[in-house]
DNA sequence: CGACACATGTAACACGTTACATGATTTG
DNA sequence: CAAATCATGTAACGTGTTACATGTGTCG
């Protein structure tokens, strides 16, 4: 969020949709309410301020326009500089493997069922990096006339984000067929 | 949690030192604190319940065992049967790489810095693979001579822990390459 | 005796999830 | 006019995080 708002000022709802367009095709639309919540408190911490007066326009629509403070420039800062967490290790499926292995030494149905599953979402991938059909980015509203490729520097955003489910679900699938050496060959 | 409750009765500190035995060499030991809150929250909910009196018998220590119930193995089952999520897109990295991209177009340091900790951590699973000094995984307490590599029904648990952790390892620095072929060249 | 492992807990806090409530504006 | 989208919020709930509080047993 305080990156989105970084880039320009911006009320709630328009919050929502730029994070929709941005991570549409990875991840779930995020609950509007839990945006207005999150202002609330970065309004609260001084990361945010209110923009204009707090009057609604005439004719505008009853909207709430934030922007970046100092501070939440400099809390945006800060993150972006702090250590990242490593991939974890220790994700639903290794849980389920290992419970399912000390409970009766059996592999968990969910940890079979799962392959297929990655397998899917791979699919699922492929087909929207071959469709370019990708929701527009950032709204660089050069005139467009067509389904353009969104970028922010001339960078094709989705992509990095699309390779990076990609390398992850193949990590998993490799580590799979691991676990399907290791135990039972059956 | 249950899982471990599956193979015995435990009690609380009993059950972090199981935990902290099978996944101590890719995650962190787990807040004891946290076990007992759970705890009481499983008993609340029916899903375990105190095994034997009360009372703490004479020159016992102060514990409290817990079991299964009848619930709580139903439980266990529906989850093991549960479809798990798939690998996050949207990682804490990937989040600040976007981030920067958006705020200025840059590159974020931490995702500069991801790298060398993610080969770091590739050197310490790969030096926990190979010296076989991993903790004795679930007790069977048969006559060890040595240290023996810890078993579940001959599997070696860790075996399979470090290699889901290596190969998203792996994936993130994929990912990083990829990230850096499509940005800045540089 | 002093340190450390064993053993159990509580309180404050932050955060996300789900679901619900409300109203204005646009558009077929 | 009805339905969808725009726009803002609240309440209940579950859960994890950090830090603190307390006491016993064991061993050098």
């Amino acid at each position: 969020m305080l990156a989105i708002l970084a880039r320009s000022a911006a009320h709630g709802y328009e919050i929502k949709r730029q994070h929709d367009e941005l991570f549409g095709e990875i991840a779930a639309p995020v609950n509007v309410g839990q945006i207005y919540v999150t202002l609330g408190r970065l309004e609260r911490d001084g990361l945010v301020a209110r923009v204009g007066g707090d009057e609604a326009g005439p004719g505008e629509k009853d909207r709430k326009v934030y922007e970046l403070t100092e501070l939440g420039h400099k809390a945006l800062r800060t993150w972006l500089s702090e250590a990242s967490d490593l991939p974890v290790g220790k994700s639903d499926v290794v849980l389920k493997l290992v419970a399912g292995l000390i409970r009766d030494g059996e592999i968990a149905p969910a940890v079979v069922e799962h392959r297929a599953r990655c397998l899917e979402a791979l699919r699922r991938l492929a087909a929207a990096r071959v469709t370019g059909i990708r929701p527009a980015g950032l709204g660089l509203s050069e005139p467009a006339d067509g389904p353009r490729p969104p970028s922010i520097t001339g960078v094709d955003v989705s992509e990095l984000l699309i390779d990076a489910s990609v390398q992850h679900l193949q990590a998993e699938l490799r580590w799979l067929d691991f676990v399907h050496d290791r135990l039972g060959g059956a």
